[in-house]
DNA sequence: CGGCAAACCTGCGAGC
DNA sequence: TGCTCGCAGGTTTGCC
């Protein structure tokens, strides 16, 4: 479930595990993931140290010290999981190994290979065409109410449709879109151009405490996970209104309780008594 | 240009 | 038990 407090998470984990170390071998098991996997990848890898792990959105990039930079995206099912590289039994759908000098692995599996792999180098990076067009990280200082209404200005989309836009803000899902808009008392179904100043400066902050809350809880999960399977990003969640179709509403006590609709195709879920 | 549905691919749970 | 259907956390493409 990569939206980008589990991004963050899995990047954190990834760090602890890289960080410092040189990349021993890259073991690709299939050419491609959703895309061919970059002529050459192996060798542009292998034998290089990781100078940092950092993240862009719901992007991994793994920066190498000879500027190189890996980028990963988890997609919908991808996982990254860590653990001794020493009698390591590859599972189904373990697309990439990475192996340390260090003797520590890494597993990139994606059952549905929405995720992917690639290659650029640290000065082209902003210009990379996943990465140009993302619009800013909800967490940073440059993201706040005023900009936020600024983006939604004129747009004829639902409020929920223009939060999933990247070029909008970048890093939110489809939960974490719902979890925002409830927290912020905002209908979904709100035009995005509906928006008030004040409403805008409600739902950045939602935002930021919603996502923030999001990473504390897998940080906290991350040293259990670690310890025992080794999988990153996938802690426990306690979600107020995803998911959560016919239950109560944990904001007030109307009859209908959360409900779930489908917008542009997805599934959202709100409570129409609170969120206006 | 903006907004939406469909496509990409596999797995899982619900219902029959 | 076994099949079919609907659904799934993301992003891009193509169509109106």
């Amino acid at each position: 479930m990569p939206e980008l407090p589990e991004v963050e998470t899995v990047c954190r984990g990834l760090a602890a595990v890289l960080d410092g170390r040189v990349i021993a071998e890259l073991e690709l098991r299939r050419p491609d993931l959703r895309f061919p996997l970059p002529l050459g990848l192996k060798q542009l890898v292998e034998g290089r140290r990781v100078s940092a792990v950092k993240r862009r959105a719901k992007y991994i990039l793994i920066h190498l010290d000879d500027g190189g930079v890996l980028i990963a995206h988890l997609g919908m099912s991808g996982r990254m999981t860590i653990g001794p590289a020493e009698g390591l039994v590859p599972i189904l759908h373990d697309h990439v190994i990475f192996r340390t000098d260090a003797g520590m692995a890494v597993r990139f599996n994606d059952a549905r290979r929405f995720g992917f792999l690639d290659y650029a180098t640290a000065p082209a990076l902003g210009a990379h065409k996943l990465l140009r067009d993302l619009g800013p990280e909800p967490l940073g200082n440059e993201f706040n109410g005023p900009m936020l209404a600024a983006s939604l200005a004129g747009k004829l989309a639902p409020v929920k449709a223009a939060l999933l836009d990247q070029k909008i803000v970048a890093g939110l899902g489809n939960i974490y879109v719902s979890e925002s808009l409830f927290q912020a008392g905002l209908s979904p179904r709100r035009l995005a151009g509906t928006v008030t100043g004040g409403e805008a400066e409600q739902l950045a902050h939602a935002i930021k405490d919603v996502l923030g809350r999001a990473i504390a809880a897998g940080g906290s999960s991350l040293r259990d996970y670690v310890q025992t399977s080794g999988e990153l990003g996938y802690f426990q969640h306690q979600w107020a209104v995803y998911g959560k179709e016919g239950e109560p509403c944990p904001g007030c006590n109307c009859e209908e309780g959360i409900q779930r609709i489908v917008q542009s195709n997805r599934s959202t879920f709100y409570c129409a008594k609170r969120q206006r």
